[in-house]
DNA sequence: AAGTGGTCTAGACCACCGT
DNA sequence: CGGTGGTCTAGACCACTTG
């Protein structure tokens, strides 16, 4: 008996309908939501259709559904914050020294999941393009960074396959990549760029990090170089986008203009 | 026929399949998948199950559904870049020119589009924190950046109530509002600080924006303060997150250390 | 055992796009 | 018009969590 398609699909008018109920404080935050069969008796509609209003909020953030248990409103994210600091990030000596202000946050580990030599996929011809190279030339190395035994981050990195080592991809277990690759290679990097965006996570790292596909990521990517320019590393690491915040403090910059040599948190 | 629980849910079974095909190449960048109901019939399942598989991908951003048409393959992404400069960024001069290399730029304008004073959400007690007062005495604004007519961005500013003048909030259509707001003030703004992360939009920023709820946005969150260090603005920049990069290039930096003034091109 | 959310089916109708 | 994807229903069975 709803308005049929006055105010767009029934769906959406649910979930705009239970998003005021939770801004309204209705709903507050942390409590559970009705359950699905009281939601359809609400708005007398299926419950695949209610389920499909769910799904939105659910995506949107604006819930957490636990299953077996019932669905809740999200309290808000406390996010851990990574500084980007100019000054001391000159020298890229990697970053595994994440300040995460989490209870219990002990191991920290990369684990390479996977070594490819010159694969030939989208991210792989980025990559050729930035190194200027062959993606023939490269070899890629895919790492999971585990932090409190919880994926947190997952990266690829790239490398001319001449400069590395045989049997290099072994011996990166449980290491920092960047700074096994600078010292592999024999070379000191230094940032050359760095750049962020925001991506969808695909299948492949919607499974590694644990997350449904489609969650928001962090994308970090960047080059490192030789002193003398040479583009050596790609990186691209991709950070689920509630697990991290990347900060540049401008005015802190400012009242210690002459210090420098500050730790490396640059993530 | 197929195996019942040994591989997670169908859905997923099918997403990767379909996720494989493109990754070899079977279905390249551009190229039509197969409609609905032939998918339907070579996995032999049920159409709301393929279409959850569709969903999956569509949501990763694999796959461009366009409706009435097909499905297709997606291209890779050309993300529009904007430097951060952390040596000519230091004056908040706001940033509406954003060099977007995307044919037919044409038409920057920022609309306000909601104007509330002393609102009590998530995001109005942050800006309350930030700017040390309570979110009672601070007024919000919330505007969009169009470009090309589309929207690229949401924006809201906080600033506290008692330093604006009587009817702003009519004045500011088709404006920077950073810069609107410095010269109502009348106090010149400098960067405290500005942070990057991802989230994903809620449904309000969905709508605004056009985007499904859910989809990645790059938010970049700031304090700009007066010469004296007092926070007087707090601003929350969320962006599509494909249509924008925020790079930061050390290497040209180090080889330009003297120069100083470069246009702020900071997003 | 009872209640929650998760998956899947069969079938229907609609909205959009191209020809 | 025919084919595409979008929405919705009714009903079934399953997996998980809690008591």
């Amino acid at each position: 008996m709803p308005t049929p398609r006055n105010n767009g699909p029934l769906y959406l008018q649910f979930a705009r309908a239970i998003q005021e109920r939770i801004d309204t404080g209705e709903y507050p935050p942390g409590s559970r939501l009705p359950s699905e069969p009281e939601l359809c008796g609400q708005f007398g509609a299926n419950r695949l259709t209610v389920r499909q209003a769910i799904a939105e909020l659910d995506r949107a953030g604006a819930i957490e559904i636990r299953r077996g248990v019932g669905t809740f409103v999200r309290r808000p994210v406390v996010r851990a914050t990574i500084d980007v600091d100019p000054n001391s990030a000159r020298l890229d000596v990697g970053s595994q020294s994440v300040p995460v202000p989490v209870r219990g946050l002990k191991g920290t580990e990369e684990r390479a999941v996977e070594v490819s030599v010159g694969s030939d996929t989208a991210p792989d011809r980025q990559a050729a393009e930035h190194l200027r190279l062959p993606t023939s030339a490269l070899t890629r190395i895919d790492t999971v960074i585990v932090i409190s035994a919880q994926p947190w981050a997952v990266n690829s990195y790239w490398v001319a396959t001449h400069l590395l080592p045989t049997g290099f991809a072994e011996s990166t277990e449980s290491r920092n990549t960047t700074v096994a690759v600078a010292e592999a290679i024999g070379i000191e990097l230094e940032y050359d760029w760095r750049s962020f965006s925001a991506i969808a996570a695909d299948i492949a790292d919607a499974q590694r990090l644990d997350v449904a596909a489609g969650s928001p990521l962090l994308l970090r990517e960047g080059v490192s170089c030789a002193p003398d320019g040479r583009p050596i590393l790609y990186v691209r690491r991709r950070i689920y986008g509630e697990n991290a915040s990347f900060v540049m403090r401008y005015r802190e910059w400012r009242q210690a203009d002459q210090d420098s040599g500050g730790a490396d948190t640059s993530g």
